[in-house]
Order: C-alpha cells, then sequence, then structure tokens
RNA sequence: GGCUCGGUAGCUCAGCGGUAGAGCGGGGGACUCAUAAGCCCUAGGUCGUAGGUUCAAAUCCUACCCGAGUCACCA
C-alpha cells in the first residue's frame, strides 16, 4: 500500500437558525466514519461547525428581540451538542462569528481583489422589501413577489457591491471536471454541474449593503453568507498565517455535503481558491437526501420518527450510524422508517453479529474456561486476507455500504463455521485440536470485526474488544493490529450481556 | 419546457452484449453452542412500453410512458 497523506474530511458548516434534523446527522456520521477509518492508517483530522450570518439569522434575532450575536450564541450549544449525540468526534467545531475566521475571510479577500478578481460593481433587481429578496425577472408573477404567501408588487433596487470575477474561472473549472471526474460524485451531481458550466458562468456579488449581520469589509458593507461560509474549511485550519501548521499538512481536503449545495463547493469554492492561488478540495462527495417512509404510519407515542435524537434514544446511536452506512449507496436518496430501523437492528447486528460474539465466547466458556487456545491457521485465517485493504479502498472511495458487506462475509463465515464443524460434537469426541482451531478462528475473527466496526460503532466495537478479554478501545492502527493471530493465547475473555438486545414491535 | 439520472423477484438494489442475481421478507428442512438466533433448501420476475441494430439485448439505438433531480446572487 502506498503511503498515506494525511487525511482531512469536513463537513458543512450547518445554517444555525435552523433545528438539527436527521438529514444533519447523516452527514455528521459519515464524515466521522471517514475519518475514524483514515485514523487507523495515519494522520487524520475532521471539521464541523455552524453558519451564523446573512440575513435570515439577523431578522430571526430581531423577531426574538435579541442582538444577532446572543441570538447565534443562545442556538449554537444545540449544533455542538449534535456531533457527540452520535458518537461523533471532530477535531474541531469552527463558527462563523469566531475572530480566527474573521480574520481568514479578509486575507482571503484582499488575496482575490490582488488577484484582480474582485471589483466594485452594481448589485440591481427587483426586490420585495417583505421577503428583502432578490427575485430574478422570469420568476416574477405579473410583475410581483412570486413567494405564494407575499405577492407584493416588487421595486427595483441597485446597491454598490464587491464582485467576484467567477466568469474567469468558467474555463478552468470546466478542465477541472473533465480532467479529473472523481472531483464531484456521484457522477450525477458532476452531470449537473457540467451542464451549469457549459451554460457558462457570470460574475456574482460576494457582498451586501442592505443590512450589517455579516463580515465588515473595510470600507462598508458585509461579506455574502455563502462566500463568507466556504472559507470556513480554511479559516479552521488557520491560514493564511498557519500557525500550528495545520494548513501545510491537512489542506486540501475533501468535503461531505448534501447534494443541495454541490454547486457552491464545486463551483464557486474552487474557483475562489484558484483565485488566490490555494489548492483546491481534493474531492467533494455530495451526498443523498433521507426521505420519510410514506408506507408507515408513525405512532404518536414514537414521537417524530424524523427527529434523530428521538431515533437515538430508541435504538441507540451505533444502531442508528450502522444503519445509515448500511441501508443505502452513499449518494442515493433513500427512506428510513422505525421499522427498517428496527429490523437492520434485529437482523443484522443482533441475530448475525451479536448473537455470533455470544455463542463463540458462550462455547469458548464451556468448552476451555473462556481462554483463548493457540492461534489457528487455515480457511478463516484466507478469508481475511485481504479484507482490510478492500475495507479500506472502499471507505476512501465513500462506498461505506459496500465496507461493511465485505465484513458481513466474515460475519456470515464464522457463522456458518460453527454450523458446520458442529463444535458441540467435537467436544463430545474428544476432538481436540479440531475443537480449538475453531474455537480460535471465532474469536480472533471477532477481534478482526471488532477493528472494522469501530469507525462505524465505536461504543459496540470496544465492547466486542472488552468481551473477548483486550485492554484499551479498538482505535488502532490496522497496519499493526490486522494481523492473523495477533490475539494471544491464554487471553481469558469476558463474555457479557448480549450486543444488541431484540427490539420487538410496538404493541398494536 | 431544456438537460441529467432512474424504472430488474413482495421490499431495497446489483448486473450493463452471450442461457435472469444478492440481501431482507415469505415457505420448507436438519440441528442445538447462542438474543426461538444461526445453518441448509426454496422464490419461477413478459428486466417500464413499442419499435430497431445484432448470430445474440436488462445490457446498444430511437420514440413514448412513469418517477426523481437540475436549470436561482434563498440558505
Amino acid at each position: 500500500m502506498t503511503a498515506l497523506r494525511p487525511f482531512y474530511v469536513t463537513t458543512p458548516i450547518y445554517y444555525i437558525s435552523g433545528t438539527p434534523h436527521i438529514g444533519h446527522a447523516y452527514t455528521t456520521i459519515a464524515a466521522d466514519v471517514l475519518v475514524r477509518t483514515a485514523r487507523a492508517h495515519g494522520p487524520a483530522r475532521s471539521l464541523t461547525g455552524t453558519d451564523e450570518h446573512g440575513q435570515k439569522v439577523a431578522n430571526a434575532a430581531a423577531a426574538a428581540g435579541m442582538t444577532p450575536q446572543a441570538y447565534v450564541d443562545s442556538l449554537a450549544p444545540q449544533w455542538k451538542e449534535l456531533a457527540p449525540a452520535f458518537d461523533a468526534r471532530f477535531d474541531d467545531f469552527i463558527r462563523t462569528t469566531e475572530p480566527r475566521h474573521v480574520h481568514t475571510c479578509l486575507a482571503l479577500f484582499e488575496k482575490m481583489r490582488d488577484a484582480g478578481d474582485v471589483y466594485e460593481g452594481v448589485y440591481e433587481g427587483w426586490y420585495c422589501t417583505h421577503d428583502e429578496t432578490f427575485w430574478p425577472e422570469a420568476k416574477l408573477i405579473d410583475g410581483r413577489c412570486p413567494n405564494p404567501e407575499c405577492r407584493r408588487p416588487v421595486q427595483w433596487l441597485s446597491e454598490k457591491n464587491w464582485f467576484f470575477r467567477l466568469s474567469k474561472y468558467n474555463q478552468p473549472l470546466l478542465d477541472l471536471f473533465r480532467g479529473n471526474p472523481e472531483f464531484l460524485r456521484p457522477q450525477s451531481r458532476w452531470n449537473e454541474m457540467m451542464a451549469i458550466l457549459e451554460e457558462g458562468l457570470e460574475d456574482f456579488s460576494i457582498s451586501r449593503s442592505s443590512f450589517d449581520w455579516g463580515i465588515p469589509l473595510p470600507g462598508g458593507g458585509v461579506l455574502y453568507v455563502w462566500y463568507d461560509a466556504l472559507i470556513n474549511y480554511v479559516s479552521a485550519l488557520g491560514w493564511p498565517e498557519d500557525p500550528d501548521g495545520l494548513f501545510a499538512t491537512f489542506w486540501p481536503g475533501m468535503h461531505i455535503v448534501g447534494k443541495e449545495i454541490a454547486r457552491f463547493h464545486t463551483i464557486i469554492w474552487p474557483a475562489m481558491l484558484m483565485s488566490a492561488g490555494l489548492p483546491i478540495p481534493t474531492r467533494v462527495f455530495a451526498h443523498g437526501w433521507i426521505t420519510s417512509d410514506s408506507g408507515t404510519k408513525i405512532g404518536k407515542s414514537l414521537g417524530n420518527a424524523m427527529d434523530p435524537f428521538a431515533m437515538k434514544e430508541r435504538f441507540g446511536a451505533d444502531t442508528l450510524r450502522y444503519f445509515l452506512m448500511r441501508e443505502a449507496p452513499f449518494g442515493s436518496d433513500f427512506s428510513m422508517s422505525v421499522e427498517k430501523l428496527r429490523q437492520r437492528h434485529n437482523s443484522d447486528l443482533g441475530n448475525d453479529l451479536g448473537n455470533l460474539l455470544r455463542r463463540s465466547l458462550a462455547m469458548l466458556q464451556k468448552y476451555r474456561n473462556g481462554i483463548v487456545p493457540q492461534p489457528s491457521e487455515g480457511a478463516v485465517q484466507e478469508l481475511t486476507a485481504d479484507l482490510p485493504a478492500r475495507v479500506h479502498e472502499h471507505v476512501m472511495a465513500l462506498r461505506f455500504r459496500e465496507a461493511l458487506d465485505e465484513m458481513w462475509n466474515l460475519v456470515t463465515a464464522l457463522n456458518r463455521a460453527i454450523d458446520e464443524q458442529k463444535p458441540w460434537e467435537l467436544y463430545k469426541h474428544g476432538r481436540a485440536v479440531e475443537l480449538d482451531a475453531l474455537l480460535y478462528d471465532l474469536v480472533e475473527g471477532m477481534r478482526w470485526l471488532s477493528l472494522l466496526l469501530f469507525p462505524y460503532m465505536p461504543s459496540k466495537a470496544t465492547e466486542i474488544w472488552t468481551q473477548l478479554g483486550l485492554a484499551g478501545t479498538p482505535e488502532l492502527q490496522w497496519a499493526d493490529e490486522l494481523v492473523w493471530g495477533r490475539l494471544a493465547a491464554g487471553t481469558q475473555t469476558a463474555p457479557g450481556a448480549p450486543l444488541f438486545p431484540r427490539i420487538d414491535p410496538p404493541a398494536e
């Protein structure tokens, strides 16, 4: 395997005036699985945070009778709790109202201006005062605001703003997309962005002067919220001074985003970086959306089924993480429901995995007092030979489901080995060598699964580790640990409670 | 409306030129170490419709039907 460069992954920064929902949890969990897998191979870093500027926030703050700063301060905690609630550990959490971010934004703005890509221009269009929104002429309905709740007359407004010469980067972006199709995945998003690029890009305004909740610019006005937001990925690394060397070490990184914001991350953001002479992200992955399962009635007693916190309460963070990564190809939309979650929990996790650990340790306890026998060699060992490489490759390509499929092949193989070799008969007939070999295969196989599953289910993987009698956690380097026979003979295992207790359907 | 991507077993999907596949669910069987879990066997689906290309098409082409996405200086 080639040496891996330090790995950096980000979630989008979440718009603070919203409420965390399952989609945020999904992105956050995916980034966490990715970085935990990367960390098992070398240095890795992850970032999440909140996007706190813009007119919407200013309006909401005013409605709440608060200053914008006090308002965002009151909302930030619920976003900081999101990742920990799902056992996702980020190395940094950035808020766009922090001084370090403001500093980086202004530095980047200057750099782009020095490059001749920022100029003063007039931003004008049809403006609805009530909605505080500019509307394109084509959207207007009878010359009025197209918002069905509004429909007020609009007025022609113009304000002097800073513009970014995006048009200059049209061709470089086309070259980027054509030369590196992996830059944006999945393919469907790449196609869409190519269509936009082929239509041609126009310069756009990166400042606002009609309100002031944003990063203030010298000479007046504030930065447009999206321009400001995208920069978080490098401001969190300390660019441009880079006092801790984080930027030098980790940039460029990979962005995981929802498909709705692919445009900002794959057209505008790379153009900004090109203008500033900085490397562009290694890859942007635009994942799909989670829809509710229309066929399933949600009982009142279960609460709102799409509330990630409620789902976590019911199934645990690990089951929810597993479900989200296993249920659909990353990139596709998919639906979820309490019933689907319950089935994955009982079937994949309880029956296949949890029960495998339990029956393995029970037999080891019964036949060998729970003490690990001498390492075996044979079919299971061969099966595991290139498993870590395959899993790693899948995860780095964001194929989480396929990675789990690979692991489940091992789970199934171990369950099958028990049924085929019938250890209870081996024991009865005193065939100690064969019995020891099988028992070793089982516990060593479980050790491998613990290491491989750790990024997906940190808590349950650690429980497996502990029941195997191992100290610490399975958060270790794969190259060192995924070596057959590393589970030492003589290890005293410690069987515990079922890993995934069965969850019965709610009583009718 | 233009463009893009889909429409394959009850469900979720893989296959993408050479005699229809997986997982789940359903049905049957032998066992007992285990969370009545696991293991084995089983599913006969006109591969959206209609044409066409080919010795041969879920697999290529055309048209059409259905679904989704996208064509915004909202975030």
